[in-house]
DNA sequence: ATGTCACATCTAATGTGA
């Protein structure tokens, strides 16, 4: 995990809350007091090397579930859920899925497939809610640098994209569509190469909100200037703010 | 355009996943 510019973005921004995706270690790796010192509760579902997701709040943190709990594998820490202020809230890291036609990319068909079952299962969409994290797809061509040269590749292949849109049929908004219907802000670019420096970007991060909470929506932006400077993530943080 | 990065492992170069 990247500690130390998660705690500068933090003493910065001071997020009322924050959803952590790939933090790379358990539970009891995890640096809780950097965030307690920060006057922050944490929820973690971690695990090591990889995946591993959690929850940063100013609020109280309660009812904190993991997984999907549908007796299905749990083997990759990637989902957590938890309320704060009233507000349902979920870190999502959704597999990668590496290529279309691999086992990779059937393992994250199935994990949307059981996203959306649990949903469907656990959750209100006529209730505050939102899921937060890296979702590994680009849901349209705005969300892509050059949608020719990624038509049909990982994170924008079709069946993802259908995948995805079925999460949102079941009661959410994709708020910085929202906020900027034309808008082409990327969250994601490629370590190699000059992806970063030409701007060759992808969409792949986002904030889904239920309508209750959609309806408190302010502002969506997406910090660019994250992904600059030494240790950078590959990703840049999405930040909404909602009225209370 | 198969490139960069971080981390793991039979501590040095290689495999893995992104």
């Amino acid at each position: 995990m990247r500690e130390t510019r998660v705690k500068e973005w933090v003493e910065r921004v001071r997020p009322d809350i924050l959803c952590m995706q790939e933090v790379k270690v358990d539970n009891a790796s995890f640096p809780t007091l950097t965030f307690t010192a920060l006057g922050y509760k944490v929820a973690v579902h971690g695990q090591r090397t990889y995946n591993g997701v959690a929850i940063a709040a100013r609020h109280d943190i309660t009812d904190i579930t993991t997984g999907f709990g549908d007796g299905g594998d749990d083997d990759h820490s990637r989902f957590i859920m938890a309320t704060v202020a009233g507000v349902r809230v979920g870190s999502v890291y959704v597999p990668n899925g590496q290529a279309p036609g691999t086992d990779k990319y059937a393992y994250k068909l199935e994990w949307l497939a059981r996203l959306r079952r649990w949903l469907d299962a656990s959750a209100d969409p006529a209730s505050p809610l939102a899921l937060c994290g890296d979702w590994n797809v680009a849901p349209g061509d705005l969300d892509v640098h050059d949608p020719k040269r990624w038509a049909g590749q990982i994170l924008c292949s079709e069946p993802e994209r259908e995948a995805w849109r079925q999460i949102v049929a079941w009661g959410t908004t994709d708020v910085y569509r929202a906020a900027h219907p034309t808008g082409t802000a990327f969250s994601w670019w490629d370590y190699r190469g000059v992806s970063f420096f030409k701007d060759q970007g992808l969409r792949i991060d986002h904030i889904l909100a239920t309508a209750p909470l959609a309806a408190r929506l302010q502002t969506c932006t997406i910090d660019r200037e994250q992904r600059k400077g030494r240790d950078a993530s590959d990703h840049a943080p999405v930040t909404a703010d909602f009225t209370d």
